[in-house]
DNA sequence: GGACCTCTTTACAACGTTATATACAACGAT
DNA sequence: ATCGTTGTATATAACGTTGTAAAGAGGTCC
């Protein structure tokens, strides 16, 4: 026969060509494909010379390494996951910022994981949808009870923020709300206000921040001698500007109308404060205001926001570390619960301008 | 000898119990591993028995398949990469949830890269440190130029945000900044204004959206017959809330300062309002206030932000799809540009307050 | 009753990496 | 010289999954 025809079958098609991978590296170099990825994960007994080789292949194919594959063989894959309601809730924000720079030092990558604060969604993370391949899972539940959580299959590590579930089955990492929420309102009492109300009471099983940051509230009100008036707690659905909004419309309603609130976080108190002045109230010469969380908007805002000040970076480095500690097996049997310091940060809501 | 003792060494200690697979599933339901493979990917061609049978193994092993070897195997991760400047940022965690919520609708996973607007960070991102790992990327990239985004080297179909590159060697997805800008600038115009300031422009070559939304004010300026005054245009280093603030204080400090103000971010708009506000200038009877983004924040201050208000929504989706398009290969050649739609909202710090 | 379907199931070979165990070389110390 | 000893490189076998090709099972048609 004559020669193959310009039809040339085996030819790799320029487009379909493969990614490279170690085989084609160590075929360039004429090294074994060991050796390659020896070089690549820096083993200490190869030649300079090799070495040197072997990298000049890499850098010439543009090699890089399969991660998949890298995950499937060492049997974990670096990542872990955030489960939280939604992203662009401020102290969430902040709280996912901080924790892909704490995963980051320990050599992880965060994938994200936004429930909604929906049951469904929340008990899908739980049962591990993306099992196999995350390593770790940091999860801020809203709507899970500690039953959910403890009937949980999976057994991919797994730690808690924020203090909903006690002597839940997982570690987790917590404020101290109970006592916050009282200094914050033994705060406002010591303005001499007399009327404190509460925004943010919530009734179903998964209000448990809710449950916590009201006994604060009334072991405030207790200890400064003051009566507990029902009328001045108000519930909210959620924990959104136009809740707190709502809410502070309906205690300005009232006969008697306060004149200071706590408010279960910043952005039920930014919401409040915007109705407050919209009403033609002063802050916080008639009503007082304090929030908790301190995110970045109750700063910027007028008058600034008091507020409760969780260590939230410290927050986020426990949370990475305990989870770290699971995943590497070392952590003891039982779970842990790690408390993370607040302080009351006294802005302009609460003590007026400060005369420059 | 006598019999083993209680020391039994081949007994699989139930700690290290291998995680199952689907040659374990395969065992206790007696089908092979294909099979199990098909019933888990739901291929249609299996009998209700056979698939009654291994569900039931499935869950009495409760498998869950190893997405790492899926991966492997089927070359991708269903995995895409979302970087950005900060998580916290407003705007990007705005962004990020919509994206996040898009990229769920194909049935992707975004995985979270926070480059801190630093180059070297968003040269490993264009680089594709996490390639082989994602399948695509979508790039808000604040320090890189055109030239660095050309010379990468990665071939990961990626996707840019904002408005950096034009001609880019990548599909991006941006807003009409120098018409939004225009307009912004005009509506302050027609409020009767003459003295209109602009805050945040950028020197440095990667400020092209500052550049942009600088040309739309100067356009209007010069539709409306107003004068340019350089010294009107207050730089910044960067575009958060107290760039804006020291920039207003510049501004309110000049001889004659203005009556509004143009500001290239929601950000520096609240930054500019707090120090107007703290210095006791009514917003906007003696300063009208602009912005752009329509973060969340702008919608609850007090005042509330008049600003541009891009449609988020539909830059994420925009992004997502444009991003499957090209994972999928069946995407044109060339890059693509897609505008989307903005529309100027009109709050009290142009308007002053509604009358109820 | 055989040929020819269709439906169901299977064995086996990848995917790209790292761990294990081993071979080979070089070098001192006996 | 011989024996270790150490340092370097390799061949091979996994990891758990899915695509391919082909085998079995049952039926229908002439």
């Amino acid at each position: 026969m004559g020669e193959p025809t310009a039809a040339t079958p085996p030819e790799p098609s320029p487009d379909d060509r493969r990614r490279v991978g170690l085989k084609d590296v160590a075929r360039l170099a004429g090294v074994s494909v060991k050796t390659v990825s020896n070089v690549v994960n820096g083993y200490v007994h190869v030649t300079p010379k090799t070495r040197a080789r072997v990298e000049r292949a890499i850098k010439e194919l543009n090699y890089r390494p399969n991660l998949s594959a890298r995950n499937l063989r060492r049997g974990r894959s670096g990542i872990i996951a955030l489960a939280v309601p939604e992203l662009d809730i401020p102290y969430f924000a902040e709280l996912a910022r901080l924790i892909v720079a704490a995963a980051e030092e320990h050599g992880l990558t965060v994938l994200i994981d936004q429930t909604g604060g929906s049951r469904h969604r929340e008990q899908q993370v739980a049962e591990g949808i993306r099992d196999q391949l995350i390593d770790g899972l940091i999860f801020s539940p809203l709507a899970l009870t500690a039953d959910d959580l403890s009937a949980r299959t999976d057994d991919t590590p797994m730690v808690l923020l924020g203090e909903r579930i006690h002597n839940g089955p997982a570690d987790h990492v917590v404020v101290h709300n109970v006592a916050a929420a009282k200094e914050a309102t033994l705060h406002l009492i010591a303005l001499g206000r007399r009327r404190v109300a509460a925004i943010g009471a919530q009734d179903d099983a998964a209000g448990e921040t809710a449950r916590l940051r009201l006994a604060g509230y009334r072991a405030a009100l207790a200890e400064a001698g003051l009566p507990f008036d029902e009328g001045l707690v108000a519930p909210v659905a959620a924990y959104h500007r136009a809740d707190g909004a709502a809410a502070m419309a309906r205690l300005l309603d009232l006969a008697e109308p306060p004149d200071a609130v706590f408010c279960f976080n910043d952005l039920l108190a930014l919401g409040a404060l915007r109705t407050l002045l919209e009403r033609g109230h002063e802050v916080p010469a008639e009503v007082a205001l304090a929030g908790f969380d301190d995110i970045e908007d109750g700063r910027y805002g007028t008058p600034t926001l008091t507020t409760v000040s969780p260590d939230k970076r410290e927050i986020a480095r426990q949370a990475v570390a305990l989870l770290v500690e699971r995943m590497s097996g070392t952590a003891r049997r039982g779970t842990r619960e790690i408390y993370v310091d607040h302080r009351l940060v006294i802005r302009e809501s609460t003590t007026g301008r400060k005369i420059p």
